[in-house]
RNA sequence: GCCGCCAUCGUCUAGUGGCUUAGGACAUCGGAUUCUCAUUCCGAAAAUCACGGGUUCAAAUCCCGUUGGCGGUACCA
C-alpha cells in the first residue's frame, strides 16, 4: 500500500523545535517508500489563537529546515462545509446528538465526580432529548453543540502502536464527546479524524501527548465505517533538566532562534533524528538521505529523551567542519547580511573553520580583522607578568623587528625573527608571540598568528603596533 | 482524583535470558601536538541497569507491585 503520512500544525506559535521534530517522522516515513506521499495541514480551528503570522513563520521554518510537502497546505477553516455534511450524517444516522448544557451545568458536573473520586465523564443528559425537545429548545435560542453518541458497550478500544504495544482504553471512560461548536467550527479529535479519512492517511505518526486522543479518533472512524489508519506515538522531547517538555524556560525553542544563532539546518535535523531514532549502526552524524534510507520505525525510541544543547553544538561544528571553504562562505555571507566587508569573508574561512561551532561565532573571532581593534592594558600586562615595566621596550622592539623584515613578510622568517628576539628579551615564544597576538587584535585569542598578519597587510599592522605602544 | 505512556553513566543511547568485569557518543578531567584558541590523537573518571518481590541453573533483559517522571482528562490543538 502507498505511504501518506501528514503533518498538521496549529498556527499559535513560531515553528518550536518540538514542530520540526513532529514533522521529522512524517517526512522521513513517506520519503521512505517508493510514491510515498506527505501532507501538509494546517490545523487552524482555534480562532483565537492562530494567526497567519504564525502560520508563516512556520511554512518558512520548514522549508529552511529542507521539509517539502506533496500536497497542501490545507487549512481546515476552508473545509468547514465538509465538517458540517459529516457532523449531519453523523446526526441522522443516530450518532450524534445535539446538547444544551450549559458550561456551568458541566463544570458543577466535573466537580462532584471529581469529589466522588470518579473519571470525569459527561453525564449523557441531552442523549436521550426526542426531537420536539430539541426542536423547542432551539426555538427558544438556547445555544448548542453537537455530541458523539458512544457507542453502549463498546467495551475497550485497542490498538497496536507501532512504537509502543497495544494500547488499550476503557472507552466508557470517554463520554459523550463535543464534535461540533455551534459556530460550525469542529472540535479537534473530530476534524483529525474527517481529514485524515477523506485524505486517506495511511500512517499517523505524533507525540504521544495523542496517545490518550487515539481512542477517540478510532471510535469516530468507526461510526464513519471507515478503517483507522496506523499509529505511531513517539515521546516528546523533554528540556535539558528533563523537567516537563521542551519549552522556553530553559532555553529557545524556536527555529528562527537557532536559525539566528548560526546554526545549520542539515545539522538541526541530525540532532533531532537522533532525540528520536538510533541509526541501525550507531552513528550519530548521517544526512536526511541517510536517515531515509536507514529508518525503521522500529528503530523509534519509546523514551523521552532531553534536549541537551552542547552535543548540538558539538554537531554543528562537525558539520561546519565538513562544508568546503566555498561553501562555508557562501554560508557565511548569507548569514552574515550586515557585515561590513562580505567580499573579504572567503580567505579568512581556511583559518576559522575548525575554530567555530556556529556561525554567528565568526564575528567575535574576526573583527579585529575588519575594523580597529579595542585595548586594555590589563590584557598585555598579564601577558609579560612582573616585567610589565618594560612593555613600551617590547613593543617597541617588536615594531623595528617588523621594520627591519624584508618584504613580503614570509611565515619562515617572521617566526625566526620573533624567536630570536623573544631570547633577547628574556621571554618565551608564548609570551612573545602573544604580545604581538594582543598588538594587532586587542585579543589572546584570534586565528594563526602569521595568517592574520598577512590578512591585514604589513602597513596596517606596522600602525597597530605603533597604536598600542602610545598606550604605554 | 481517574486514564495512559515511560524508567541503563550528568545527558543521548547499545543491549530482546548466558557472548557484559554493562559497550559507544556528548559533556567533564588528564596527556600528546602547538604562537593563543580550536582541530586531531591518546587516556581517565562516570551506571549497585529506579526500588521491592517473583519466574529461571542463569535477568538490565520475562512477570507482578511500588516509586518517580511525563502526558491526557476542555465548546485547546
Amino acid at each position: 500500500m502507498r505511504v501518506k503520512t501528514r503533518m498538521a500544525p496549529s498556527p499559535t506559535g513560531n515553528l518550536h523545535l518540538g514542530t520540526a521534530f513532529a514533522t521529522l517522522w512524517p517526512f522521513v516515513l513517506a520519503k521512505k517508500g517508493s510514491g510515498g506521499e506527505f501532507v501538509l495541514r494546517i490545523e487552524d480551528t482555534d480562532r483565537g489563537r492562530s494567526t497567519k503570522e504564525y502560520e508563516e513563520n512556520i511554512i518558512n521554518g520548514l522549508k529552511w529546515l529542507g521539509f517539502e510537502w506533496d500536497e497542501g497546505p490545507f487549512h481546515q477553516m476552508d473545509r468547514l462545509k465538509l465538517y458540517q455534511e459529516v457532523t449531519d450524517k453523523l446526526i441522522s444516522e443516530d450518532k450524534a446528538y445535539f446538547c444544551f448544557c450549559t458550561k456551568e451545568e458541566l463544570e458543577q458536573e466535573r466537580e462532584n465526580q471529581a469529589k466522588a473520586h470518579l473519571p470525569q465523564v459527561y453525564s449523557g443528559k441531552c442523549r436521550n432529548l426526542t426531537i420536539k425537545e430539541v426542536e423547542a429548545k432551539k426555538k427558544e435560542g438556547i445555544p448548542f453543540v453537537v455530541r458523539f453518541k458512544l457507542p453502549e458497550d463498546r467495551g475497550v478500544v485497542e490498538y497496536e502502536d507501532l512504537i509502543h504495544h497495544t494500547v488499550k482504553f476503557d472507552s466508557a471512560l470517554l463520554g459523550d464527546m463535543v464534535i461540533m461548536r455551534q459556530n460550525g467550527i469542529p472540535l479537534y479529535n473530530f476534524a483529525v479524524v474527517v481529514d485524515d479519512w477523506d485524505m486517506k492517511i495511511t500512517q499517523v505518526i505524533r507525540g504521544d501527548d495523542h496517545i490518550s486522543n487515539t481512542p477517540k479518533q478510532i471510535l469516530f472512524f468507526e461510526a464513519l465505517g471507515a478503517t483507522p489508519p496506523q499509529y505511531a506515538h513517539y515521546p516528546m522531547i523533554l528540556n535539558q533538566d528533563r523537567q516537563g517538555k521542551l519549552s522556553k524556560r530553559t532555553g529557545s525553542t524556536s527555529v528562527e532562534e537557532y536559525k539566528k544563532d548560526g546554526y545549520l539546518p542539515e545539522s538541526l535535523i541530525n540532532y533531532l533524528a537522533l532525540l528520536g531514532w538510533t541509526h541501525p549502526e550507531g552513528k550519530e552524524i548521517f544526512d536526511i538521505a541517510e536517515l531515509i534510507e536507514k529508518f525503521d520505525i522500529k528503530d523509534m525510541n519509546s523514551s523521552a529523551s532531553a534536549w541537551n544543547q552542547q552535543k548540538l553544538d558539538w554537531i554543528n561544528g562537525e558539520y561546519i567542519r565538513k562544508l568546503s571553504d566555498e561553501e562555508l562562505t557562501e554560508r557565511l555571507q548569507d548569514f552574515l547580511v550586515d557585515h561590513p566587508a562580505r567580499e573579504k569573508i572567503a580567505p579568512v574561512v581556511p583559518l576559522i573553520k575548525e575554530r567555530i561551532k556556529k556561525l554567528s561565532d565568526f564575528i567575535p573571532l574576526t573583527d579585529f580583522l575588519f575594523g580597529k581593534p579595542e585595548y586594555e592594558k590589563v590584557i598585555f600586562e598579564q601577558v609579560v607578568g612582573d616585567k610589565k615595566a618594560q612593555l613600551p621596550m617590547f613593543l617597541s622592539e617588536i615594531k623595528s623587528t617588523l621594520e627591519k623584515a624584508s618584504r613580503p613578510w614570509s611565515a619562515q622568517d617572521f617566526e625566526r625573527s620573533f624567536r630570536e628576539l623573544a631570547e633577547k628579551l628574556g621571554l618565551n615564544t608564548t609570551q612573545m608571540f602573544q604580545l604581538i597576538r594582543i598588538t594587532i587584535s586587542g585579543k589572546s585569542v584570534t586565528p594563526p598568528l602569521f595568517e592574520s598578519i598577512q590578512l591585514l597587510g604589513e602597513e596596517e599592522t606596522i600602525k597597530r603596533v605603533e597604536i598600542a605602544n602610545n598606550l604605554f
